[in-house]
RNA sequence: GCGGACGUGGCGAAACCGGUAGACGCAGCAGACUUAAAAUCUGCCAUCCUUUUUGGGUAUGCGGGUUCAAGUCCCGCCGUCCGCACCA
């Protein structure tokens, strides 16, 4: 026999040899018979370790891809980097290193670390999307679209840092100051790149409908975020101008409770009066120093300015309104101009208020049909449409179809569905990103790279000691002739943000010639990805620019699919107890002793046990995967992934959990190195039959489970397989379940599973065997267990054979011993019987 | 403000279509083995009452309701978390 304890440092690194060497995990060609599938986890973003957020989702998906390989599929399980990106150039102004040398330094060391997990990784496949090979694939596309009318320049205003010369994020845009310079930011007018996502709005939305395998969390987040809304555009006609203001409204029911007209501070009639007006200039300005944090908006007050203007009622000429300028009415949605109705808009009533306009109800409220409306809370609800002349009497919904097709008749308007959705800006004026493949020429304009020229390769030699973009001030990179007429001409120097190069990379992972992004027949073999499973950070922005990459690319012939991902699934993060010290600084937990439940330094000084939250550096609570490796191994601390927690949960870390999972590896373990001894002493000693049925529920079980991503419940299944073959007595069946266990427990320890199968004589690899088959007939017991019920209360079980009837069941409750006692010889009024289930006798 | 999710022992959790609440694990307690510790093994472990018990009561955030039967369905609260946010 040989030892006692599982060797993780042995076996880890020599079963992960041997299946690189044997290349089990490669990818079968797309004309592989077999049915497909295609398990993703998001690739990372390359920030120098792996942390145990990866290790989770990693791990997440290998229990999955191995298991489908196991149940006879070809699968593709790949992996990736998301190597452009922002922190590269901060290391480089940091650290003084090129973006390069850091980046591909830090996949080398994060593979590594992948490699010691043990994944089931098909890694000819790998990727990196800051590689030309790729980003210049990535070109090609956008030349595509270019082509297809998808791209477009526009001025747009964008969040600019004085400091970093650079165009900031929404995100990175903190207390109006920009988050590594700390200046004020600056709104400034840039022409900026865009992708027209709007024009797949709708069916991005109605896609979304058919995303069956996707929370339903998700699903509301994207559709709220696209925010259809659908409404009437009309126009106010300016008095004595030939001019008229567009307005959008969802509630041209209210048209005849108007009392006023207002655009936003950036509407170009708003510009327009302020060149006269320096009274209107400066409210402009002050309108646009408000700030967009939560709190500010909440209680910013409405404010107007009063232009003087007049437009005419479109229902009613002779009915003039008031038109401000308002600081609540936004150039970004419909046509940043509204109509006020105070009485049915909390934001107009509050508004009316101020500034002492009419109020005037027109949907009644309950009873309540008065035009006069009091109190300071605008009415939303549903009713009947009052003082609205011919509107009178009809519902809310019937009233808007009746104005917007009473505005299309007469041409002052028509109906239109608004989304919220905004065309997507890829313009980052940075250096780590794909080059936009454009050139500028003073006599030809803007001219794409002709294909020949792609990739377009980024200048190495480029320095970090100035803020700003490095490509825009390289001395010779731009200078490029034009394509068209020869003429000396300039380079686009803005890059491509790389949510882009993240739009495609499924794509190319499934198929990935040299000469092209993809080859479209590959590609449709293994596409969707069956199970894509990633953070809930993603919800929006990453998984909606995939949904409209792919879409874009169907619409331009390149693939037959829609939707990418056909199951999603997001995981929760691993968190740990986080600590301080006395003076209010974060502590790491090796510099924490706990005993008793008090915390102290190592020196004894007191410690604040803080919040359990996500891992994160500030917070000082990481926990690295490294030394788990070196001390526990691969599979206690896959094992420690699956456990306790549901996967859509939260995971706490912690230390006692990790040691339990290391003991149940070595349980394991135990099991199988006891085999030979058992066998040559018992191998004919007839069947088990408990055990047996056990065995194949396990079986059965564990599938499900694993399909299911209810890895904990899989977890569980495997404990009380064990416990049940270590208290069963030598058998030929206890023998044959244990050799099955290695294969139920291949998927998720994969190095103990291969180091058990070799020491039991198993034939091959354990992960290229078969999943073993359940006997459904072992399923099913001979005997029920069923709960005897008096008035919904429990008062005994009786066990039958499974083929009683509804009478014999009923029969056998009645005879039991406790049921004659509790009843004392009253009467039952009713019997309920449910089969397999229980027999409720109501007294 | 709008939208959504969740709330079960000391802890992480399970519980299929409404049908025996707490599987499985962690922690803990008691014991075996040991010179000792670790490891390992055995047993106990929601809570209260009862004289033991094969005894009884109460328990799934709180209050109601539907039902023979509710953690699960319905209504109303309370709490926690998440997303969006002046979207006309």
């Amino acid at each position: 026999m040989s030892q006692s304890r599982f060797n993780p440092f042995k076996a880890d690194a020599h079963w992960q040899k041997i299946w690189e060497e044997s290349g089990v995990f490669a990818a079968p060609p797309a004309s592989d018979p077999r049915p497909k599938s295609y398990v993703l986890e998001m690739f990372p973003y390359p920030s120098g370790r792996i942390h145990m957020g990866h290790v989770r989702n990693y791990t997440m998906g290998d229990v999955l891809a191995r298991y489908k390989a196991m149940t006879g599929h070809a699968v593709l399980h790949p992996m990736g980097w998301d190597s452009f990106g922002m922190p590269a150039e901060n290391a480089a102004m940091e650290k003084k290193v090129h973006p390069g040398d850091w980046t591909r330094a830090n996949i080398a060391a994060m593979k590594a670390q992948l490699k010691r997990l043990g994944l089931a990784i098909d890694w000819s496949r790998e990727l990196s999307t800051c590689e030309p090979d790729y980003y210049g694939q990535e070109q090609a596309l956008f030349l595509d679209f270019y082509k297809a009318g998808l791209v477009y320049r526009k001025d747009s205003t964008v969040n600019w840092d004085p400091v970093d010369m650079t165009v900031l994020a929404n995100e990175q845009v903190i207390d109006g100051c920009g988050w590594r310079s700390g200046a004020p930011v600056e709104k400034k007018k840039l022409n900026q790149w865009f992708l027209k996502i709007t024009d797949f709005a709708e069916d991005l939305l109605s896609g979304l409908d058919g995303l069956d395998k996707w929370p339903d969390k998700v699903k509301l987040m994207q559709e709220n975020w696209i925010g259809k809304s659908k409404g009437l555009n009309c126009t106010f006609s300016l008095i004595g101008s030939g001019e008229g203001i567009d307005v959008f409204t969802t509630r041209p029911d209210t048209l005849y409770g108007a009392s006023f007209v207002a655009i936003a501070a950036d509407h170009s009639l708003a510009a327009e009066l302020a060149q006269n007006d320096p009274r209107l200039k400066d409210f402009i300005a002050d309108c646009k120093k408000g700030g967009t944090t939560a709190a500010e908006i909440e209680t910013a007050e409405k404010m107007g300015f009063n232009t003087g203007l007049s437009v005419a009622h479109p229902l009613d000429p002779s009915w003039h309104l008031p038109v401000y300028v308002a600081n609540f009415v936004l150039i970004e949605y419909g046509t940043g101009a509204i109509f006020g109705c105070p009485a049915h808009d909390q934001r107009d009533l509050d508004f009316a208020r101020k500034y002492n306009l009419a109020v005037t109800r027109v949907v009644a409220e309950g009873d309540d049909t008065s035009p006069v409306f009091d109190g300071d809370t605008a009415y939303t609800g549903p009713g009947t449409i009052v003082n609205s002349h011919a509107l009178n009497g009809m519902s809310v919904e019937a009233a808007k179809t009746t104005i917007i097709a009473l505005a299309e008749q007469d041409g002052w308007g028509e109906g239109q569905t608004q989304y919220r959705l905004r065309d997507w800006g890829v313009s980052r004026q940075r250096y780590w990103g794909t080059p936009i493949p454009i050139i500028h020429c003073d006599f030809c304009g803007v001219m794409p790279v002709p294909r020949a020229h792609l990739p377009i390769i980024l200048p190495e030699d480029v320095s970090f000691d100035v803020p700003g973009n490095p490509l825009d001030r390289h001395p010779t990179w731009k200078n490029v002739a034009c394509p068209n007429c020869k003429e000396p001409a300039r380079r686009e120097t803005d890059t491509l943000d790389t949510f882009a190069d993240s739009s495609w990379y499924f794509i190319r992972f499934a198929s990935q010639p040299k000469d092209k992004p993809f080859d479209r027949d590959e590609a449709e073999a293994w596409l969707p990805v069956g199970q894509y499973i990633g953070g809930i950070e993603h919800a929006i922005l990453h998984l909606l620019y995939a949904r409209f990459w792919t879409r874009a690319l169907a619409h331009i012939g390149k693939i037959g699919i829609a939707e990418p991902f056909e199951a999603l699934f997001t995981q929760g993060m691993v968190t740990h107890e986080s600590f301080k010290s006395a003076d209010g600084a974060w502590l790491s937990p090796n510099e924490v002793v706990i005993d008793g439940g008090v915390a102290t330094t190592l020196s004894g000084a007191p410690v604040t046990r803080g919040r359990i939250e996500k891992m994160s550096k500030s917070k000082k609570n990481v926990v690295d995967p490294d030394p788990m490796f070196d001390q526990y191994g691969a599979d206690a601390l896959r094992w420690f992934m699956l456990s306790d927690s549901p996967p859509e949960r939260d995971l706490e870390w912690s230390e006692a959990g990790i040691e339990g999972t290391w003991r149940f590896v070595n349980r394991i373990w135990r099991l199988f190195a006891s085999l030979d001894l058992v066998s040559s002493e018992v191998e004919s000693n007839g069947h088990d039959m408990a055990l047996e049925k056990t065995l194949h529920r396990s079986i059965a079980g564990i599938g499900t489970d694993i399909e299911a991503l209810h890895f904990n419940k899989a977890v569980a299944r495997v404990h009380e397989l064990v416990n049940a073959i270590e208290k069963a007595s030598p058998s030929a069946s206890r023998n044959a379940a244990i050799k099955t266990l290695a294969r139920l427990i291949s998927p998720m320890l994969p190095h103990l599973a291969e180091e058990g199968w070799a020491e039991m004589g198993g034939d091959g690899l354990v992960a290229t065997q078969p999943w073993p088959d359940h006997d459904p007939a072992l399923l099913v017991d001979d005997e029920v267990t069923i709960a005897v019920q008096i008035n919904g209360k429990l008062r005994d079980t009786v066990t039958v054979p499974k083929t009683f009837d509804r009478a014999e069941l009923e029969a056998a409750a009645l005879a039991s011993d406790k049921v004659i006692r509790s009843l004392d010889g009253a009467i039952p009024k009713k019997v309920i019987v449910v089969p397999g289930r229980l027999v409720n006798i109501v007294a």
